[in-house]
DNA sequence: CTCTAAACGAGACGGTACGTCCAGTCTTCGG
DNA sequence: CCGAAGACTGGACGTACCGTCTCGTTTAGAG
């Protein structure tokens, strides 16, 4: 095969983390089967990424980058909300598993859970400032709730529980706990 | 050493892992490492527990039991909402480590699954009927909510949002989070 | 099942011992398999053989004990030397895999040995005693050779010749070999 | 420790092999034992050699390669034969050990069991052609026999009953009994 | 357009842990 | 007391990866 360099062959590795990984799941996943995968050396792999979380967050990092996204506007909260949470359900989905797993990984290990968190659910000032203020500030212009200054704790609250409930379930949120989180937690929590 | 049996050495068994725990973590607890710290074989672990996870779970549930706690009756919703996140949070701080790896450990097993929420976070009903409920009867009899009759994903909202925050920073809450969950999320929420 | 003992267990011991062995063979025998296979507990096992060389020894010595054998007659030192080395071939056919082996087992132990020997092989003494000494008695009456007076060692050389044989290829004498043995080594010993 | 490679690190896996092979014997060698006396992982023995016989029989090989040795000339038929038994005896003394035990490790297996002839004895065809045919050529020549042309079975004879005696002992070859294979055995057998 | 330095691919190295099997001992219970 | 059952400490099995390390080979890119 001819020898691949610089960013075919980060691609070609990213891409071969992300195929063992979806074929064993992260635990199973080892460095070996990786460069394996890759018909590359470990060497190449550890010279790119130094451990295995920091490969599998590269790669997931690489197939799915955190989509900055405009704030939905189906012109009602609750439309708006359920929106941004099916997205959020949709695009977690089979990251959830090796984002749960990253976490686990280094517990406590501050530098790397921010980035596992950036990464896999988006910075929680991002959201707040760039979708959840938006949806709220344009809900407050239509009266569906009586104010858009909302502590950043009560704006976040409601993909907190959904953030939960997916890592606890590693599956998708089906309509029902969508519905459940908007009509039970967001809606009240906002004032609607 | 005089050979040990039964309920004798399930513990001593017990005891190790969870002393291999502190010292490791989970990531590098090793079923030899545990056998080893209790001067047994690998052979009498593995006819108890299959695997790691079960294994960590039976050594913090042997630790910690799941102490079905009365509900916190300080006079006044906010502080038992206060008191009872407060009570948690000290009681998952050594144990939302290996919690939350236990939960990345089989993604997708419900089973396990199942057993480590109600292990290390309480039965959702359980927690809902025996803590929840009382504390929003109380409050709603005093008078500081309209209604004790709340969905339940409304009543668990402001414990799921405490649990992420302890799985994402593995460290117990501290008084300023503490606030925020019971002033901008539970408040709120239960419409006090 | 009725408990078993004396003569009736011990039979049972052996018979399990020998059916493991057939199955596995000598290497891959563990008295674990022979307890299960004779459905007992290995103490009992141990009471009364306390190694796997004993037992099988033990085993091997129920199935076919040194059989005290007339010598054979049949007219000529030929075919009474041929009769006889076929005799042993087939004796040792499915003992011969057990008995190399259990040389093995503890090399240097004259002890363990010498009974190995005996059993499998037959006595020194005894096989010169009471078959080849009466054959070569025979044959020196009826003129065949010289002499019946013939050092130990030149007697028993045409059988360790076999024996060695027998131990290298782990399969009975074919009649090609027995011939070679019979007209080149034997024969000619004895000055036939 | 300097990573060692290649044939250094051949020869120090076999010297280690033969040392805890002296220490404890064929049947209490264990490959763990071998790779702990060589400070290098269990792999690297596997990658090697996939099982103990192999090992064991590659470490007596390395330690003793089988001579080709001249045959001895010492001027008698006598003396020749003496000479080369007292030699293969001396030769296969702490080999014999091994030698035998292997034998039992796969018993009909051909292929090993013909490599561990061939290590452990010599060749048969090679010790006839090479060793004992021109001593039987020289003792013809010199008279002290009628005639060099004796079945290959008639000149390994004398070897055969040796060696049978060396793994049924598992010592060397006294004087006497070297004696009595020469004078018992050999000479009659080859006529003189 | 060569020469050189870096990166690639291949795979061995010293280790750790895996999960299984058996050795030999000991305990408990029932007959 | 002894048979049956089975748990105990101990240790080796053969396998899989870890992260490190040579060792040639290939490939840019600088002179």
């Amino acid at each position: 095969m001819a020898r691949r360099r610089g960013q075919a062959l980060d691609d070609a590795l990213l891409d071969a983390a992300w195929v063992v990984l979806q074929r064993v799941g992260y635990q199973a996943l080892s460095m070996e089967a990786v460069a394996a995968e890759a018909a590359t050396s470990k060497n190449v792999l550890y010279r790119r990424w130094p451990s295995r979380p920091e490969l599998v967050l590269a790669a997931v990092y690489h197939r799915a980058p955190p989509s900055p996204s405009d704030p939905p506007d189906t012109g009602s909260l609750r439309g708006d909300l359920r929106a941004y949470l099916a997205f959020m359900s949709d695009r977690l989905a089979d990251v959830v598993d090796a984002a749960s797993s990253l976490l686990a990984d280094f517990p406590g290990n501050p530098q790397l859970l921010d980035t596992v968190r950036r990464s896999a659910f988006g910075t929680p000032i991002d959201i707040v400032a760039d979708i959840l203020q938006p949806i709220v500030d344009r809900a407050a212009a239509r009266g569906e709730i009586p104010t858009a200054s909302l502590p950043a704790r009560t704006l976040t609250a409601p993909l907190d529980v959904a953030r939960f409930q997916l890592i606890m379930s590693a599956r998708p949120l089906d309509d029902l706990q969508l519905d459940a989180f908007v009509d039970d937690v967001a809606l009240p929590l906002y004032g609607a």
